[in-house]
RNA sequence: GGCGGCGUAGCCAAGUGGUAAGGCAGAGGUCUGCAAAACCUUUAUUCAUCGGUUCGAUUCCGAUCGCCGCCUCCA
């Protein structure tokens, strides 16, 4: 049974579709004005064990993840370099969807951009002008937060007073708004400014949260069970966008929010300022593994901080490295045949218990942390099996099954090896053997060297050879 | 100022009213021609500090200190 906290009523919540054996979800994915960084993968990533873990689950899955593809830096930096914004985002959706890859996520059903989805969002304003909810002033189009009673339900905030609490950095002469809390539905374009587009109330650009309703409610329907995204988005963003949504339905706009903490680096802040700044890139650029930083970003349960060091992130890959070694081990490792007298053997057991282990832990509330000491344990016990030469036939595919299916929600394990060997490899480790066998070690250490640089390891085990990719 | 979160071994961290998961790193050992990997042993009488409740608190309550976030563009 699934429970985690939902954000809206701040408790843990037994998880219930809207439509049994259903689920739609939203993410807010990036706005692609420039490389993402890794708190930005952290949240994504978390979306990524989300949707997995729910089809994990039983669930069918539809997940909307869009891309913001125009605000007010896109359109500032496009300026800049005298292009359109189509032509400046270009590139960094490209960068974004090969760090997502890389990142070994798996590509949600629908993925839209805002610009691509302008119409929807003049249908939801027309009905919030309709309503009374949303009013133009200066040909723009505000939101009418009074009108909405419901306002604050999510981030909690308390709007006693019509000012929010850090009223001296709202400066409320600068807009000709009814009330300082109201925000920029539809913002007004001179006739030939772009980026814009025509409306029945005027020539302006989407103001920024008004694009998420849109692509949400377009593809998953005016009420949807889960949205996600970084805790830094509760407030205003998700508080705006169940404003929008609810104010022109009436409806429930999302069942359950959940939102991911922020990324520290050595205890601060992520910021650019204070130069502590790592994107996918950087890091990949200095050597990491895309493996060991999704292992990395995923091993905090989402509604934690996660405290980012380097020494974390090596003690990642050398992690990384154990499982996938641990799965070639076991794929490798010989199975005996001696009777037994149980029925079913200790390492299928040890399987299935990891096996009920994980799914509790990823049950409450996602935990992840938990969840990967369960895998832990059980390579721990498996690998002493193999050690003592105890794994039985059957054994090896109940380990592998096992390993598969931790692997379809985390994906830390990598890519499975291939076992198909050149000819020529082959025959460098047969001659190695017959070198060894001759005791001509110098022979077969420069083998074993030539192979190194191939991106063979080869290790001499109690079973006989044994090798690796690299 | 308002609201919220956190503080567990060298590092990353899970967790519970009954006496501390897991990973990495370190130390010693087994195995090995060497190496690698794996395995074994070992590393917090203690969970920021001080009080309180309790038979018993790291876990509940209060205070203090420290860190982080939201209230403003931001995953």
């Amino acid at each position: 049974m699934l429970r985690f906290f939902n954000t809206l009523t701040r408790q843990v919540e037994t998880f219930e579709p809207l439509e049994s054996g259903k689920v739609r979800m939203y993410i807010c994915g990036p706005t692609v004005w420039n490389f993402a960084h890794i708190g930005n993968f952290r949240t994504f990533i978390f979306g990524d064990i989300l949707r997995r873990y729910l089809k994990y689950k039983g669930y069918s899955v539809t997940h909307v993840f869009n891309l913001t593809d125009i605000d007010d830096r896109i359109i500032n930096e496009a300026e800049k370099k005298g292009v359109t914004i189509d032509d400046f985002t270009a590139p960094y959706i490209r960068y974004f969807w090969e760090d997502f890859d890389a990142l070994g996520m798996e590509r949600p059903e629908i993925t839209p951009r805002a610009t691509e989805h302008i119409p929807e969002m003049i249908d939801i304003i027309s009905k919030l002008i309709e309503n009374g909810r949303a009013y133009e002033s200066d040909g723009s189009i505000y939101y009418r937060i009074a009108a909405f009673p419901d306002y604050g339900k999510l981030s909690k905030i308390n709007f006693a007073g019509n000012i929010t609490g850090g009223s001296e950095r709202v400066d409320t002469d600068k807009y000709d708004k009814e009330d300082a809390r109201d925000f920029a539905l539809w913002k007004l374009v001179g006739e030939d400014e772009q980026p814009g587009w025509d409306a029945p109330f005027g020539r302006g650009r989407p103001g920024w949260h008004i694009e998420c309703s849109a692509m949400s409610m377009k593809y998953l329907g005016e009420t949807f069970d889960l949205h996600a995204g970084g805790q830094d988005l509760q407030f205003p963003h998700h508080e705006n966008e169940i404003a929008q949504s609810e104010g022109a339905t009436g409806k429930l706009f999302a069942k359950y929010w959940i939102h991911s903490e922020f990324l520290k680096i050595d205890d601060v802040t992520m910021s650019k300022s204070k130069g502590n700044f790592f994107t996918f890139r950087d890091l990949r650029k200095q050597g990491y593994s895309p493996l060991a930083i999704r292992y990395l970003l995923l091993s905090v349960p989402t509604r934690k901080q996660l405290n980012f060091t380097f020494e974390g992130l090596q003690a990642a890959e050398s992690t990384v490295e154990r499982l996938r070694d641990f799965r070639s081990r076991v794929s490798g490792a010989r199975v005996t045949n001696d009777s037994v007298d149980d029925s079913i053997s200790n390492a299928a057991r040890i399987a299935e218990t990891a096996l009920v282990d994980f799914e509790s832990a990823m049950d409450d509330d996602f935990n992840t942390a938990a969840a990967l000491a369960a895998i832990h344990d059980m390579v721990r016990e498996i690998n002493i099996l193999i050690a003592d030469n105890k794994l039985r036939a059957g054994d090896r595919e109940a380990v592998l099954d096992a390993i598969s299916k931790f692997d379809s929600v985390l994906g830390i394990f990598g890519k499975e090896e291939s076992y198909i060997l050149d000819a020529e490899i082959e025959a460098l480790i047969e001659e190695r053997q017959t070198a060894r066998r001759s005791r001509n070690f110098a022979r077969s250490d420069e083998i074993r060297g030539e192979l190194a640089e191939k991106g063979i390891i080869l290790e001499d085990t109690a079973q006989g050879v044994r090798w690796k990719r690299r």
